[in-house]
DNA sequence: ATGCCTTCGAATAAATTGGTCGATAATTCG
DNA sequence: CGAATTATCGACCAATTTATTCGAAGGCAT
């Protein structure tokens, strides 16, 4: 294939699909290998392990939300419409990140040191104002207020998705404190109650 | 727990879930265990094997479809309106048998008997109908043409639910033949093109 | 041909997994 | 109570899976 990088790029995308639905233990290096038409020792001429591919991939999915970060962030004295819509891309990407941080519990935390590099890319302010927003809309259900069965159906599908890939790792953890622990992960490498 | 039969019923739920996300190869006895909060080795009190699980839960899911299936023979003369919604109903538990067909793959098809039980339960007849109306829908675009972002979405989400766990299987497979391979599997348990 | 970039199949050591078994609670019942 | 039945568990095992290595070899430019 043409170049070394772009390849590299499209390991990403096609092992981070299968990461996102998979986590991170169940995907398996034939999975990948096969969903690139290619062996599976081939790929370790462009990654040095499972584990590698799979930092590149958190990084890279990272890198995609703190972009809508940076949007959401200005949108938080707007009407109340436009906030909602936001949100809604917002939690999209949640939901997608929500599966790393059910892989990162697969193994021990301590492994991924990437995740600190990740923590020091974000700006916690930023973070904080985003929670608002989520927490904001969540509680006073907003999505359901406003007159639009679309949103308040993409809404719970999405907070469905979220629950999906934990419900099995503790009982009674509501939405809230899932985002929190989430955005802990991914953005502050902290990892409690484990 | 209360009772035998209740606690299977428990089983085939919690199992069923991790099934229909993961398949049934991917699923382990372990995590279902967790999930029940319950040791490993109970469950064989209650199950002979996890092919057993796997059997109950498909059988149980195939039921309610079935369920489904019987009212929307009967809107298949409605006003294109109502018909919309049977439709999305069906759909949704496509999306959710997509995945045991999924998991079917991981095993050869010849060791699940249990297909030809469920194979016997459903008429031809019904199935051809219900194959029309989804086909009939996807072809004109019924959903995009009725004027609610509410269905269009919701079959969206859908019909990419229904892509998620083949994607890697094959490329290029369009949704109609999808569709085809799933009834074909989980009704008259025909396999083609492994 | 020579060397370089890329791909692959076979081999393997370590980990995982479905299932078993005897022990041990918990419950029922005389 | 105490014995019998029901339900749960941890430890264990054999078989399979899996990530990774390595030498060979195909393709391609010089």
């Amino acid at each position: 294939m043409i170049n070394k990088e772009e390849f590299r790029k499209k390991v990403i995308t096609s092992a981070g699909q299968i990461f996102s639905h998979y986590g991170f233990k169940k995907t398996t290096m034939d999975e990948i290998a096969k969903a690139l038409n290619m062996g599976k020792s081939s790929i370790y001429y462009y990654f040095e392990s499972k584990e590698g591919i799979f930092e590149a991939v958190v990084l890279h999915e990272a890198n995609l939300l703190r972009n809508e970060l940076t949007t959401a962030i200005k949108s938080v004295d707007s009407p109340i419409d436009k906030m909602r819509n936001y949100v809604f891309v917002r939690m999209k990407s949640f939901e997608k990140l929500s599966n790393y941080y059910n892989a990162i519990f697969d193994k021990n935390l301590d492994h991924f040191d990437f995740i600190e590099t990740i923590r020091e890319k974000y700006d916690r302010e930023e973070l904080a104002i985003l929670r608002l927003i989520i927490y904001h809309g969540a509680r006073t259900k907003v999505f359901n207020v406003v007159n639009s069965e679309y949103t308040a159906m993409a809404i719970q599908t999405t907070l469905k998705g979220l629950e999906v890939p934990l419900f099995w790792k503790k009982k009674e953890v509501n939405i809230e404190k899932r985002l929190d622990a989430i955005l802990d992960v991914l953005f502050y490498g902290i990892v409690k109650n484990r």
